[in-house]
DNA sequence: TTGCCACTTGAGCGATCACTCAAGTTGCCC
DNA sequence: GGGCAACTTGAGTGATCGCTCAAGTGGCAA
């Protein structure tokens, strides 16, 4: 009996599977399973392990940037939005999540050897995420919420780094309410940057 | 003919592939290669390519906690001490590191399918070095040189995961002065916690 | 109903994985 | 020099890796 699958729900499985496990961890078989897709199906819908890999990162991104534009326009200023998406879409407030941890920020961290693409995709998308930090902030000094001389690739830059050493900790830490202090901590710190 | 090998000088070798490339992206080829020893005496010196690893975050963890007891001692200070730990250790300021991001983080992003002992291993030594952290800001609150209401145990998780952030930024940051503003920002505002 | 085509299936490809062990080599003591 | 314990060697183990493709299946137009 064939069975038809969807694609979209199966890389949202696939990435899920990736999240949890790394790339080079997780194998066809996993991902087989995980998706129900025979690798026949895998291979003709995503054409290889490392561009399915490349997808999850892209929808994963795509995600996180749609959640942060929704915030900004229902906040109250430029730092408020940041500062809401930074405890909303920290994984521990996400249930779904498989991992406390931001994908982008775990993929970073483990891949090395090998594959240039995925490097590349990675590279590009933090790239793109330190852009509308940065964006932000200039939002912010734009609208005298900021002290003029402040410099909002620094400031992007810095957030973006919190938010990795949140992921790291949050990893480690089990007691919840350790990191939604560090959270809170963060998200003060945001709304009243100098 | 046969060759001779140094143990320590195999583990040191192991520990360098271990950190560039990841745990699961390590064969025993690779490891056979770096090493110059074959499997068979790989085998009979560390028993297993899990307990390798172990040994080499081991060895590396201690390294970092004598060169931070060493530091300590020679500063004017216990915040000194950890300022000068963090300017010196970070990856960045050593040549020989493989990678500018800590051994320990990165095993821990990467670490997630399988072997508990590892994990269990990553888990004590990162417990304790946040301990040793803690103990630091502790002497520095008995010293005055801190509030005395202020809580050695945050200070230390917050510095692990600035630590951890700057490691992640540094992985992706190819311009070097940016990292350093980014090492000299983080040793300052330890310097003068409050 | 028939013929066709797009999609699914899963056995199986060569390569590589972590790991073993019998055979070979070495160095030391007598 | 002979004997032996300790170490080194690398071909080989079965399992699993990412991936392919010929055969099978289902849906639709005529």
């Amino acid at each position: 009996m064939n069975v038809s699958h969807d694609k979209d729900v199966a890389l949202d499985q696939a990435l899920d599977l990736f999240w949890k496990q790394g790339y080079a961890s997780t194998s066809l078989k996993d991902l087989e399973r995980a998706t129900g897709m025979h690798p026949g199906s895998l291979y003709a819908a995503f054409g290889s392990k490392a561009k399915l890999y490349c997808l999850s990162l892209e929808r994963y991104a795509t995600r996180l940037s749609a959640l942060r534009a929704e915030l900004q326009v229902q906040a109250a200023s430029p730092l408020d939005g940041l500062a809401d998406f930074i405890a909303k879409a920290h994984p521990l407030s996400d249930a779904d999540a498989p991992l406390p941890v931001c994908y982008l920020v775990k993929a970073t961290l483990e891949t090395s050897k090998g594959n240039q693409a995925i490097e590349d995709k990675l590279s590009d998308l933090l790239t793109q995420n330190d852009a509308t930090f940065a964006a932000v902030f200039q939002q912010a000094i734009d609208a005298g919420d900021l002290p003029a001389n402040s410099d909002a690739k620094k400031l992007a830059r810095q957030l973006s780094a919190d938010l990795a050493g949140l992921c790291f900790y949050a990893l480690r830490e089990t007691d919840a309410a350790v990191i939604k202090e560090m959270v809170t901590d963060l998200t003060d710190q945001v709304r009243r940057r100098h």
